[in-house]
Order: C-alpha cells, then sequence, then structure tokens
DNA sequence: TATTAAATAT
DNA sequence: GATATTTAAT
C-alpha cells in the first residue's frame, strides 16, 4: 500500500538532486549547455511523472540507481548501451562544421560496422564527437535521431560550378579587359563575364586557383632559368621531378579536368600565361 | 592515397 | 577582397 507513496517519495527526492546538479552547472552554463539541457528535460519529466503517479519510463531515459557516466569502458558499454540520449553540441564551436550528407553516411557506416546484427539503434554524432579511434564518446537516444532542422540545414552543401572552357575564356576575356588577374576583383569580372548564373564566390574561388597556378607558373620558370644559368648545383629536387617537355610547364597549357563527371568538358588554365604579361600588381 | 577544383571559413 | 582551410572528385 505504501509503495507508490514510497515511489513518489524517491522520485522527489531525485528531482531534488537533480536541481541541485543543475545549480551547479549553472555557472558553467555556456561550457555544458547540453548537460543543462539533459538536466531540465530529466526534471521535467520527472514532475510530471510524481504528479501524475504514472509508471516511471524514465528508466528508459535515465538510470535513477546509477550515475551517468560520459565515458565508457569496453566492459561496462553493453549496459550503457542501454541508456542512451541524444546530445547534440549546439553552442560548440565545432557545430559550425558543416553536417555533410558524407558525413552522415560516413557516420552511418561506422554505425553499422558496429551494430551489425544487433537491435541497432542509430547513433548520429555531430562531427567532431569520435575518438581519434573513431570510437564514440557520447551516446545517442533510442530513437533513430534526426538532425535538427538548423543542422539539416547546414547540410546543403552548394553545388559544384563546372568551369567549362567556354566560361574559363569568358572569364579570361574579362580579367583581361579589367586589368589582368592581380588588379581585376571579382565582382568586376562577375558583371564583366555578363553570366547570370555565376555568383561572386565562384569568381572569387576561381580567381584564386587562377593566380596561384600563374604563380607556380612563375616560380617554375624562375626555377628553370636557374637551372639554364647553371646556378642550380644543388639536389636534384623540383627541377628533376618533371621533364622540360611536360605539358604544364610554364609555356605549356595546364589542363584542369572537370571534376563534374557528366558533361563538362575540360577547363584549363591554358590562358594563364597570357595573361600573366598583361599582368600588374 | 595523392592531387586538386571548388566551396566555404577566416 | 585576399587568403586559408575543408570538402569532394578523381
Amino acid at each position: 500500500m505504501n509503495v507508490a507513496v514510497e515511489k513518489g517519495c524517491k522520485l522527489e527526492e531525485h528531482v531534488k538532486k537533480l536541481e541541485e546538479e543543475k545549480r551547479k552547472i549553472q555557472g558553467s552554463e555556456l561550457e555544458l549547455p547540453l548537460c543543462l539541457q539533459i538536466l531540465n528535460d530529466a526534471i521535467s519529466y520527472l514532475k510530471k511523472e510524481t504528479e501524475t503517479d504514472t509508471q516511471p519510463l524514465l528508466k528508459d531515459f535515465i538510470s535513477l540507481s546509477k550515475p551517468i557516466r560520459e565515458e565508457h569502458d569496453e566492459e561496462g558499454e553493453e549496459l550503457f548501451k542501454e541508456k542512451k540520449f541524444q546530445l547534440w553540441r549546439e553552442n560548440d564551436h565545432i557545430s559550425n562544421a558543416r553536417f555533410s550528407d558524407t558525413k552522415i553516411k560516413n557516420t552511418l557506416e561506422i554505425e553499422r560496422d558496429e551494430e551489425k546484427s544487433s537491435n541497432s539503434l542509430y547513433m548520429l554524432l555531430s562531427p567532431g564527437m569520435t575518438t581519434p579511434k573513431g570510437r564514440r564518446k557520447l551516446v545517442a537516444s533510442s530513437f533513430v535521431p534526426q538532425p535538427p532542422p538548423y543542422l539539416q540545414q547546414q547540410a546543403l552543401r552548394k553545388q559544384r560550378r563546372c568551369w567549362t572552357p567556354e566560361l574559363h575564356r569568358l572569364f579570361v576575356d574579362a580579367l583581361q579587359q579589367l586589368g589582368g588577374p592581380g588588379v581585376a576583383i571579382p565582382k568586376q569580372i562577375r558583371e564583366h563575364m555578363q553570366e547570370e548564373s555565376l555568383t561572386n564566390d565562384e569568381v572569387k574561388s576561381h580567381l584564386q586557383k587562377y593566380r596561384l597556378h600563374i604563380r607556380k607558373s612563375d616560380s617554375n620558370l624562375e626555377k628553370q632559368s636557374v637551372v639554364v644559368l647553371g646556378f642550380n648545383f644543388g639536389e636534384g629536387g623540383e627541377t628533376s621531378k618533371r621533364s622540360n617537355s611536360q605539358s604544364d610547364s610554364p609555356q605549356g597549357p595546364l589542363q584542369l579536368p572537370c571534376t563534374t563527371t557528366t558533361t563538362c568538358g575540360d577547363s584549363s588554365m591554358e590562358d594563364a600565361e597570357d595573361a600573366k604579361s598583361e599582368r600588374r600588381d
């Protein structure tokens, strides 16, 4: 007859303990946002439970008798697996990392490897939550978790722009019109190209690559002339790495295969040399 | 596994 | 806007 009362007392006691712990970590709210959230959830759940005096489902969520462990060792893993809860890093700097499809895919692959034949609950990790060995540090919930909407949003990565030869041609033309790669700025280039679908960022990225290529060509050229002048007596380093007739030598075109698998042909930086003579920094 | 184009962050 | 870093394709 006292069973219910006893249970209620235990729950209340536990709520008090939780609230006490909550107070303790409230000072470190920024460092432990998730702990706080978990505590809040647990407390409100427990409170509801004491009110309604329903069968405590909480044991599925948190063990009342044992403290929560953040780390677990091999032996304890099985037991710990039963108490799963989802932890998303929200305010952590790591949350800046995008939740790319690949990451989700990789995580699921890890999951599959680890729990192949078990009753398998997906345990998605937010980026950076694995140990160096790839083992999980924190455990996920007992339902199949979905990243919260804001993380799903982050998962969307812009589709790759393919720089077709024509597009590159436009780009180089624009550069020439605008005074060369050293002076032209992405916004002007884009406007000059009059390619509606292009964004400044895309142009910027392409320009960066273009400039890098020029720089690389320059330094190769310098090294070559040093060798020609007979000053390079040192180790066979860079210059011996490729034969002089290679097509990506400063005089020749550098093929930049387009990464898109389908329709895009080769793009190339072959005009880099032309433009080089025009640039003035 | 290394290279690198393109995207994204700083 | 420039540069550094990350992602993803090959």
